[in-house]
DNA sequence: CCGGTCACCTGAGTGC
DNA sequence: TGCACTCAGGTGACCG
């Protein structure tokens, strides 16, 4: 489910919940979603201390500070399509479907990773395994930390259509398909069309759309088309703001011209053929 | 190198 | 009711 406006509203309300908080037990229901083994993820978190969660393009980052030892651990996390975080006070007896592993706190409440379609993951990793993996993913930049001459530079130097470019992580980390249909409306830019026919000017105003579309969506705490929700239960509200993504027989809010969908990178694709020109 | 397809899963929605 | 089919906010593997 989650795009960079979602995990960063998830990982805001992490901090608030975890942060300082010791772990008293792990429990993991389905144990392919874990690395390592249940058991030793179990060993490691036991006892261990939130010290930061922070998010990365669209994965979560937990670091924690083992017991004993007193190592850095890290919690890498990737919500895939439909994971999802709920805190929940006291002691509930039964848990809801598709839990597959809860975090229960020393002093009360118990935070369980949810996620129906199984797709998403928990990986522990040490200080080590955690610089390996960071090298290894080689994430491009979060598109709220460069600017638009930046973002211009990285574009030029891609290839191919514009869709699967602004969806592949290793270029720009954090859009997903909802937002990159929103913010290919906003800058006027066919998403079929290539990299290399955007001139400059235009690549700047798909930058500045970007970051606008973002920023309001953090503000409202995300989308919630089916199933994303935060900590606490709660939807986002930026789906109201949607223009274009699912609206397809709609009549586009600038032209009115009827929202076309297509696919695209085998993605459903949302576009106004009357303001999305190519180049 | 590119683009298409599938696989990983469960569920919601739609049409017959 | 039931069944068949499509689609879903992500990503990686594989194939021509």
């Amino acid at each position: 489910m989650p795009e960079l406006p979602e995990v960063e509203t998830i990982t805001r309300e992490l901090r608030g919940a975890v942060l300082g908080r010791k772990i008293k037990h792990f429990q993991v229901y389905l144990p392919k979603i874990v690395r390592p083994g249940p058991r030793r993820l179990a060993r490691l978190m036991t006892g261990a201390v939130f010290e930061d969660v922070t998010r990365r393009g669209k994965f979560i980052i937990m670091r924690l500070r083992a017991s004993g030892t007193g190592q850095v651990l890290y919690l890498v996390v990737h919500l895939k399509m439909t994971g999802q975080f709920l805190w929940l006070d006291g002691n509930p007896r039964d848990r809801p479907r598709h839990v597959h592993a809860a975090f229960v706190f020393e002093g009360g409440g118990r935070l369980l990773y949810r996620d129906m379609r199984q797709f998403g993951y928990l990986h522990g990793m040490t200080q080590e395994e955690f610089t390996a993996w960071e090298k290894e993913q080689c994430l491009g930049p979060d598109p709220l930390d460069i600017d638009s001459e930046e973002f211009a530079a990285r574009l030029r130097a891609g290839k191919g259509r514009i869709k699967p470019l602004l969806l592949n992580q290793k270029l720009i980390s954090g859009l997903g398909n909802i937002y990159v249909d929103e913010a290919l409306f906003a800058a006027g830019i066919h998403p079929l069309s290539r990299a290399e026919d955007i001139s400059r000017a235009r690549a700047l105003k798909l930058h500045r759309e970007i970051s606008r579309i973002l920023k309001e969506a953090i503000a409202l705490r995300g989308s919630t088309t089916s199933n994303y929700l935060g900590l606490t239960g709660r939807g986002g509200e930026y789906q109201n703001r949607h223009r274009v993504y699912r609206k397809q027989g709609q009549a586009c809010p600038a032209c009115g011209c009827l929202i076309e969908r297509t696919v695209v990178g085998g993605r459903g694709t949302h576009f106004c053929p009357g303001c999305q020109g190519r180049g």
